[in-house]
DNA sequence: GTTCGGCTTCACAACGTTGTAAAGTCGCAG
DNA sequence: CTGCGACTTTACAACGTTGTGAAGCCGAAC
């Protein structure tokens, strides 16, 4: 039914082997032959069986990508980046959504499709510490992205996310802001993004002489938009003054920043916000969003880079590593005063 | 260096092909049997080599999505839509990315990926109906999602793209504007989503007894928020009168609502507007976004089915289906006048 | 007590590819 | 003209799974 290199092999009087050379750029062939060959693969629109040579050679040339959910505007970019670097591999991309759920996320770790790939970019999400010994058995490379919550043998690339929380909160500072709001808190997190980046966000204020209020911390359990302007509203109707936000993403400020407007309130005259992850939207609200650039296509190039080196070297014992991509604070309407 | 069913079968004490009976859940096993073999997988973790399966049985249980961008939330929103359809079933998806470009889909079409997977949810954007020719020799079960621009043997899910664009404008009429801007168009082109859309417009004015004005169209070549507002502000320029705006998609609607703000006018007072594909975060914008809901979910449901019904009845001559989902008015801020 | 049919298990041969190792060809140095 | 090495091609055996078909077992029907 399906054209197979015997078809090709016999249509170019050569032998199946001369043919997978051919496709394999496999240097002692004789270029009338390898032209034979050519043309027999073009004229039958041969296309090479990919679970015999996944079967064979034990490589797929797919990656798996698993993220919480693609709805979130921070994840389908990164995942976006993910497949623009992954093609310049020559890998597909399977992305699994965990949709921040445990089980699913063990499940999907577990599953046999993870069996069918070369190899798996992680965002974790909801797996703890101690849980760090679930992925021991898991044999295929792996790259963490986003926190490290484990401290296993694989490799781990992220942003730097005190300092970018940190370098968002002196951003507000140098206008003048002194009561600012953290937008996105997990009470009692310590360890993943939301912890770190309140670090950066106690740091700054430190630095600058200014205790930290706790009324001024926004609890925000998933980070999107409705928790963004949940939270607000809380805020709001609780009376503490304030005149910055910090939102420790996009999505929450933009939610924020929607309560505020229907409060009345002006931005940036009245309260200046500035977000984190620099999504496509930012740059088209009213007004537009200062926000943190947290390198995502470095992230993404650096992390498959990883993966692939892990994959083409499966005896090479790489000790893992962590990579830290640059971050940049990128000035928007949203922090911006205009003089009247 | 993997556990295979060799390794199963000899802890269990049975054949292989007994475990691979068991697996596949073949009815006659002894009870006491099974439980052996289950248990032998279970201690050694065996899990079953996809590639292998794949090659015997000429399936994957992969499917691949073809979409232009995933930075698009419509397009992100579709994948996840089409993702969770495909969990249900048991298949994965392999995302590609097209970007829009005639090479880049082509490519795609033809290339070797796509003999790995079980079939295509392909959603057309550049090729065009002399191309229809190009998707003859793909035998691949493939299902076209977005507007039928090609007339081939395959099966077709999509909106009701005129009647959505129809009703949009009917629900601006019914607010008593009259200088309705149609936001979005494609010059020259009838049969996609642009020139579809632009039909309804069209239809809904005639019923109404408006003429239609050509410096009410506005031009938009990629349907991103750029784009919305880029228009949008020729169209201030022009000086030209107008109190509503169909924007063919919500990022066009985002864009202009955008130009619209800075330049003072009031939305909907001043100018009423309405989106298209209910992305979102057209519930968290100020004023939240009026649209037309075309039926995500049930788009992607249909079409996973459909390809699940191709992929496991080869030779079923099943004839291509049209399928058109319903669609909804989604009333919201940037439509609903309040009482002063 | 023989036959029949349902249950249970298994040996064997694919599926389409690539790694291994070896056989052949050829020109050139010895 | 022999031997060597570089080039060129090939046969064969995997890779791990499932389809085919057949064998063995057992109780029930004749």
């Amino acid at each position: 039914m399906s054209i197979t290199m015997h078809d090709v092999a016999r249509v170019a009087g050569v032998s199946i082997k001369t043919v997978s050379n051919v496709i394999n750029d496999y240097p002692y062939i004789r270029a009338e032959t390898r032209q034979r060959v050519l043309d027999a693969i073009d004229s039958l629109g041969y296309r090479p069986n990919l679970s015999a040579r996944g079967l064979r050679s034990g490589r797929t040339g797919v990656i798996s990508l698993i993220i919480p959910d693609l709805r979130n505007a921070y994840f389908a970019e990164l995942a976006d980046s993910v497949m623009r670097a992954a093609a310049t591999k020559n890998l597909s991309v399977i992305i699994e959504q965990s949709g921040d759920d445990r089980e699913t996320e063990l499940a999907l770790l577990r599953g046999p499709r993870m069996q069918m790939v070369d190899g798996i970019l992680y965002s974790v999400l909801a797996l703890g510490e101690d849980d760090a010994h679930l992925l021991d058995d898991i044999r295929t490379p792996m790259v963490l992205l986003g926190e490290r919550i484990f401290h296993g043998p694989t490799d781990h690339v992220t942003m730097r996310n005190t300092e970018g929380a940190r370098a968002a909160t002196e951003h507000l500072l140098s206008l003048g802001r002194r009561r600012i709001v953290a937008l996105g808190a997990h009470r009692g997190e310590v360890i993943g993004s939301a912890g770190l980046r309140l670090t950066g966000y106690a740091e700054a204020l430190a630095e600058a002489g200014i205790p930290v209020d706790d009324a001024l911390i926004g609890e925000v359990g998933g980070w999107f938009r409705s928790g963004g302007a949940q939270a607000m509203k809380l805020l709001l109707d609780s009376g503490v003054p304030f005149d910055g936000v910090v939102a420790f993403n996009d999505s929450i400020a933009l939610g924020a920043m929607r309560i505020l407007q229907e409060a009345g309130l002006r931005i940036p005259d009245d309260v200046a916000v500035i977000g984190f992850d620099d999504i496509d939207e930012t740059r088209y609200t009213l007004p537009t969003l200062s926000t943190i650039n947290p390198g995502r296509d470095e992230i993404a190039r650096v992390a498959v880079d990883y993966l692939v080196e892990r994959i083409s070297n499966p005896e090479a014992e790489i000790p893992p590593r962590e990579y830290l991509a640059g971050f940049t604070v990128v000035q928007r309407e949203s922090t911006t005063i205009v003089a009247p």
